[in-house]
Formats: C-alpha cells, sequence, structure tokens
DNA sequence: CTTAGGG
DNA sequence: CCCTAAG
C-alpha cells in the first residue's frame, strides 16, 4: 500500500483516540453521561475510514469506557485489548457521542445531538434490524469483531449482574452488524468504482478532508448522485470531480475549453456526448453545455443523474445538468462550461498577467459552489454562448483568441434568471423523486371563489381573476371542458383554436342575455391581447384597421385563413407586407432599435396587429437575413425553401447599414463572420454587383 | 407595460 | 409568432 494510505491510517486511528482526550470535558463528566452511541457516526466513521484507507478498515470504531475511568479500544480484527479480567466493571459501556467532521476530526456531540440519537437505543421496542450472516472475510464489520463487544461484556463477569447492560449489548450487536451490511453494500459500490480506475496506488484512496489525488478526478460523478441507497446520513465527502479536456494545469488555466493537447478527442462536446452516455469517468474536459444538442444534452442529463428526462428545454437541461455537476444551485448565468464541478464563468474585462501574458484566466471567474455568487452584474456569460450557440455542431478548430476577439465586439446580452417553468419542473422532478410517483395535482382554484377544482397549471395568473370567469361558468357549471380550458387559457396555456370558438358560441348563446351586454370575448383575431375585450374596443380596433394606411390589411382577413398562396399557414400568422418592412426599417432609423413602443406607436398606429414585440421579432428577422442573405450567399438564397416575398435588397441593405451604426449583434452571427462579411459585401457593392 | 431574448 | 423574465 502506498505511504500516503499508511499514513492516512495512522492518523485516522490517531484520531478515534482524540475523542477521549478531546471532549473538553472532564472524565467525571464523561462517566457520567449516558449510554448513547450514535450509530450514524459510526456509520460514517466506519465508511470514511474505509474509503479513507482504500480497503483498510479502521480497527477502532468506538470506545468502551470502563468503570475505572480508562478508555478500551474495541477492534474488529477480533482482538481486543479489553481486559477481560475487569470484573469491576460496573458500568462497562458508555459510549461517547461523536460527530465526525469533513476532515475526519471526532466531534464531541452537542446536547442536542446527543437527544437526537438518544432514543436510537434507549428505545427497548425499536425494530432491530435482521442480523445477516458477513462471515465473508473481506467483510468489514465481521460476526467476530462485533460478538467480540458482546463476548467481552458477557464473558466478564461484571457484565452479567446488570441484565440491562445486557440488553444494550445485544442491542448494540444487532445493530453493529447492520451497520456491517451496509458497510458491505458501499464497499461494493466501491470496489466497482475502484475497478474502473487505473491499478495506480495512489487512486485508491481518498482523503476524509475531500482533498484527492489527481488520479481521483477520475471518479464518476454519477457515483456522487447513486450514493449508498440511503443509509447514509450525509453524502461522504467526495472529491471534486474533475473533467478538464485540456491538460491544463490547475493553477488557474486560461483556456476554458481548449483542444486537447492529444488528438484523443475532437472535441470536447463530442467527447462529452460519447464518453458521458453511461458516465463521466475517464473524461478529461471542461463540459461545454452550449455547444450540445438537446439529444446530447439528453444524454449528458441521463448521465449525471441517471434517470431519463422529457424536457426539450435547452436552457433548462443545461441548468440542472450544471446543478448535477457542480452540486450547486447556483446556476444563475446562461453560460454552462463546467470545470472542476464549478460553473466557469467570464467576466467582460480582459486584462494581462502580471507577467504581461495575454490572459483569459482572468476573465475566468471560478464560482466555488460553497461561496456566495459573485455579483451577477460583474458577469458576463460566456463568449462561446453567441459564438457557438447557433452552431448546432460544435467547432472542430476552438481557439481561445478567436474567441476573445468575438468577445469584445459582442453586445452584452441580459443574463436571465431560470424561468418559472424551470423552477417548477426542478420541484417537479423532486416531488417526484420523492414520492417515486407522479400523481396529477390539482388545486382548488381560487377564480372568482367558485372552488372548483382545476388541473394545477404551473403559470398561475397573477393578480386579480378574471372578472367574468364566474359568468362563464354558469354556461358550463359542471363541465371542466371548455371551461377548464379557458382556465388554463386565462392561466396562460394554450387553448386550441376551437375551443375558443366553441367557448365564444356557448357564451353568445347563453340563455342569460344580459350577460351578454358585458361579452365575454375570446380574442380571436390575436391572442396576445386581452382575453376580455369590450365591444367599444374591439369597434375601435375595426375603425383603426380601416384606415390603415397601406391597405393591404383588413382586418376581416383573420389570420386563420389559409393563404392562397402557401396553402397552410401559421394559425396566428400574419405575413409582413413590405410597406409593413419599410416602415419598420423607417421607424427604426428614426427612432431607433429598440424603441419598439414608440415604433409601434407612431408608425404602426394602424396595424392593431402588430404588437411591439411583433416590431421587435422582425427587425431580429430583418437583420438576421440581411446579414446571412447578402447578395453574393447564392448558396443561402438557394438553401431557402418558401421564398415569400424576399425582401429587396435595398432594404436589407438599409437594416445592415442601420443594424451597424447602432452597433447591433446580429443573431446567429460571429462577429468574424460578420467582418468578413462587410468586407465582401462592400466590395461586392463597389464591383457594382448589386 | 415595455423590452430582450429563447424557442 | 409565442412565452416569459427583467425592469
Amino acid at each position: 500500500m502506498c505511504t500516503e494510505c499508511d499514513g492516512y491510517r495512522k492518523r485516522q486511528q490517531e484520531t478515534i483516540s482524540i475523542p477521549i482526550g478531546q471532549t473538553g470535558m472532564t472524565e467525571q463528566q464523561e462517566t457520567s453521561r449516558s449510554s448513547v452511541i450514535s450509530l450514524s457516526s459510526i456509520v460514517r466513521l466506519l465508511v470514511q475510514s474505509y474509503v479513507a484507507c482504500g480497503g483498510f478498515y479502521m480497527e477502532a470504531i468506538f470506545a468502551v469506557e470502563e468503570k475505572d475511568e480508562r478508555w478500551i479500544e474495541e477492534s474488529f480484527d477480533g482482538n481486543t485489548s479489553s481486559p477481560s479480567s475487569q470484573n469491576q466493571i460496573a458500568d462497562p459501556v458508555v459510549y461517547k457521542l461523536v460527530r465526525v467532521e469533513g476532515d475526519g476530526r471526532l466531534v464531541p456531540a452537542t446536547d442536542d445531538e446527543v437527544m437526537e440519537v438518544e432514543d436510537l437505543l434507549e428505545d427497548e421496542k425499536a425494530d432491530l434490524p435482521l442480523a445477516v450472516d458477513t462471515g465473508q472475510a473481506e467483510v468489514p464489520l465481521r460476526n467476530g469483531g462485533i460478538t467480540s463487544v458482546g463476548s467481552t461484556l458477557e464473558g466478564s463477569e461484571g457484565f452479567g449482574q446488570s441484565e440491562k447492560k445486557e440488553i444494550n449489548a445485544e442491542k448494540l450487536n444487532a445493530r453493529l452488524e447492520y451497520i456491517g451490511v451496509m458497510l458491505r453494500k458501499v464497499k461494493e459500490e466501491e470496489r466497482l468504482r475502484l475497478s474502473c480506475e487505473s491499478a495506480d496506488c495512489s487512486s485508491d484512496y481518498m482523503n476524509l478532508d475531500g482533498k484527492c489525488s489527481d488520479q481521483h478526478e477520475k471518479l464518476s460523478i454519477s457515483d456522487e448522485k447513486l450514493q449508498p441507497e440511503n443509509t447514509l446520513p450525509e453524502p461522504l465527502p467526495l472529491p471534486p470531480t474533475r473533467l478538464s479536456c485540456s491538460d491544463a494545469n490547475d493553477s488557474g488555466s486560461v483556456e476554458t475549453c481548449s483542444k486537447p493537447k492529444d488528438g484523443s478527442m475532437d472535441n470536447g462536446s463530442s467527447a462529452i456526448s460519447n464518453g458521458l452516455k453511461h458516465e463521466f469517468s475517464g473524461l478529461k474536459g471542461d463540459i461545454c453545455l452550449d455547444n450540445l444538442t438537446t439529444k446530447e444534452l439528453h444524454e449528458t442529463f441521463k448521465a449525471t443523474f441517471g434517470r431519463e428526462t422529457s424536457v426539450k428545454d435547452k436552457m433548462w437541461l443545461k441548468r440542472r445538468i450544471a446543478m448535477g455537476l457542480t452540486n450547486s444551485c447556483d446556476i444563475s448565468t446562461t453560460t454552462f462550461i463546467i470545470r472542476d464541478k464549478t460553473l466557469v464563468r467570464n467576466v467582460e474585462e480582459s486584462g494581462r498577467d502580471a507577467d504581461g501574458s495575454v490572459n483569459m484566466g482572468q476573465n475566468v471567474v471560478k464560482d466555488n459552489s460553497e461561496e456566495s455568487p459573485s455579483n451577477p452584474t460583474t458577469q458576463m456569460e460566456d463568449w462561446k454562448l453567441v459564438s457557438d450557440k447557433r452552431l448546432r455542431k460544435p467547432k472542430v478548430e476552438y481557439d481561445c483568441k478567436l474567441e476573445d476577439n468575438q468577445t469584445e465586439q459582442r453586445a452584452l446580452k441580459r443574463v436571465r434568471k431560470p424561468t418559472r417553468r424551470y423552477i417548477e419542473e426542478i420541484s417537479e422532478v423532486e416531488f417526484q423523486e420523492c414520492t417515486g410517483r407522479t400523481t396529477f395535482v390539482t388545486r382548488e382554484d381560487s377564480l372568482g371563489g367558485s372552488g372548483v377544482q382545476v388541473p394545477y397549471v404551473s403559470r398561475v395568473r397573477r393578480g386579480r381573476p378574471r372578472k367574468n370567469f364566474m359568468a362563464l361558468m354558469k354556461f358550463h357549471p359542471s363541465g371542466m371542458g371548455v371551461a377548464a380550458k379557458l382556465v388554463k387559457k386565462a392561466l396562460g396555456v394554450r387553448v386550441s383554436r376551437p375551443d375558443i370558438d366553441n367557448a365564444n358560441r356557448i357564451w353568445r348563446s347563453g340563455s342569460n342575455p344580459k350577460q351578454i351586454q358585458q361579452p365575454f370575448v375570446v380574442e380571436i383575431e390575436n391572442e396576445r391581447r386581452p382575453l376580455v375585450t369590450s365591444t367599444v374596443e374591439q369597434q375601435r380596433d375595426v375603425e383603426q384597421v380601416n384606415l390603415d394606411s397601406c391597405g393591404d390589411n383588413s382586418d376581416d382577413k383573420i389570420a386563420i385563413a389559409p393563404t392562397t398562396r402557401c396553402g397552410t399557414r401559421r394559425k396566428h400568422h400574419r405575413a409582413w407586407t413590405l410597406c409593413e418592412v419599410t416602415k419598420l426599417v423607417e421607424g427604426v432609423s428614426r427612432y431607433g432599435a429598440g424603441r419598439w413602443s414608440e415604433i409601434k406607436r407612431l408608425a404602426f398606429a394602424s396595424q392593431t396587429y402588430r404588437t411591439s414585440v411583433d416590431l421587435k421579432d422582425k427587425w431580429r428577422n430583418l437583420l438576421r437575413a440581411s446579414f446571412a442573405e447578402s447578395p453574393g450567399d447564392k448558396r443561402m438564397r438557394s438553401s431557402r425553401k418558401h421564398a415569400s416575398v424576399p425582401i429587396p435588397t435595398p432594404i436589407l441593405l438599409r437594416v445592415r447599414q442601420l443594424a451597424e451604426m447602432h452597433a447591433q449583434a446580429v443573431p446567429g452571427l460571429t462577429s468574424s463572420n460578420l467582418a468578413s462579411r462587410a468586407v465582401r459585401n462592400l466590395h461586392e457593392a463597389s464591383s457594382g454587383y448589386l
């Protein structure tokens, strides 16, 4: 065995004897304590020691105090240092409750802790776990070792005098055997784990304080999640698992996802998709979740948590995985590069190191999960996000310097916190994990005090309930069909068109004519608009539409109609006309991109169906188009399937011009792309291509 | 309510 | 175009 193991073993042994002298109490006080032993502490102690020593079993698991106030160490190798001739022992078993600290120290328990476990041993009626035959030689807690406790106690005449003590001893015995069984399980797992590793001795141990040898970086992460089903009160302090694809050194490595030095891996993410199929062991590399496809994320998720997920939301997946890998809930960034079980983050300003070398490392903030997160406002999401996010396939060549350049040109984006859907799914998952099954949760809906049970819908409407909900319910008092769907709709869940139509019909054919005066109209023209509109408002809308300056839109052409041109169209889609696009471009040039409400108000006053969000979306598309579909890009153009109203090049040029004026980041394009395109386009323009 | 950004 | 978080 390696010296470190031995050294540790020695240390452990020393530690065992520590509680005797370090309890901070007088020996009188110690002996006056009731007979309490912390089983969980013993388990932990044993497991930790076992793990720490890589197969060595702790010799002493607990201490016995004699009447003469000497401590005896009971050993599990069958030998006992307990003098059997001590017949003067009156209170032979005085156990001390100790807590095992992360670094392996034993700390005397507080009174509260004592209280917690007191009933463990003092409840006479407690069910004792079945003793299991643990006769195998390698089983840490052999019967011999355990019974030695009993025999020691019973064998000495002094013990027999106290029945109670005997009972306690028996109970203890059984419990210790139980512990032995648990330990065997642990050992099995440990053996499995170790068998995956190199035979290198140095890898075969693990310190209690969580530090580990380099070899242990290969430990499977999933192990951490699959802790011995159960019995351990707390997870063992496993070493930080390291997943570096670069052979970067630990001293503040600069690269976040560098090209591996050996050719063994094409890139980090392919390594992930392959290597993570089942576990992370053996993988060296930063995990760049940003590059992964949904499928890969699913695989990663499974590898991380040992179960499948049907969640498609990439952000959710990334966050969840990141949480799993970093063992932290603090995933406030939108960039997911994980190294050393920490999320690597990037801060905007790049600087130079003390040695003068360009240092991206300064930008990389390692956020220890233990520590509070650094100020979010100083954080930028990582440069990888924009540059690679839309390239579904990871780059084979990944050059930090390139990325560095791109960083500078990229506009700072908002960092969004996890969506509510994400949060709720998390809790849902946790709920499932607790109960083991999913139940259909309903809640008593408070809408209008109706007290109906509705399926629990995550996105609950905030604020006051819909005024007209009760009125609607009158027409469908029993059926949850339409009503429930409308509730859902009110709560933000999409409802199919027929349902809405149905609801309106039901409403209008209602038997209570009075309520029709205050109609409950489900807006069918544009569902983003409020569900409840007044007839007055509607009338106004119609009037406005009739004033449409472009003249090519009339409100009666509601979006549901299939277009003559291209068959079925998206339900609520209204194609942008050239006129509108022009107005939009004009508006942006006049008021600036981002001032969508202003543009909407001033330039799109008549287009009630265009919201400011629509304008924003359209502008985004225009930006994309203007840069992606430059005249030279035949490939791009031909790949376009439905060339619906191609936007005239001059307009696109104008868009690009505006974008560049406003230094707008172009979605889906890297800045290097952008730059080269700009140059090329300039060239083409000057050569009269346009 | 408006804006930004993911999908 | 939809959804939702951030202001």
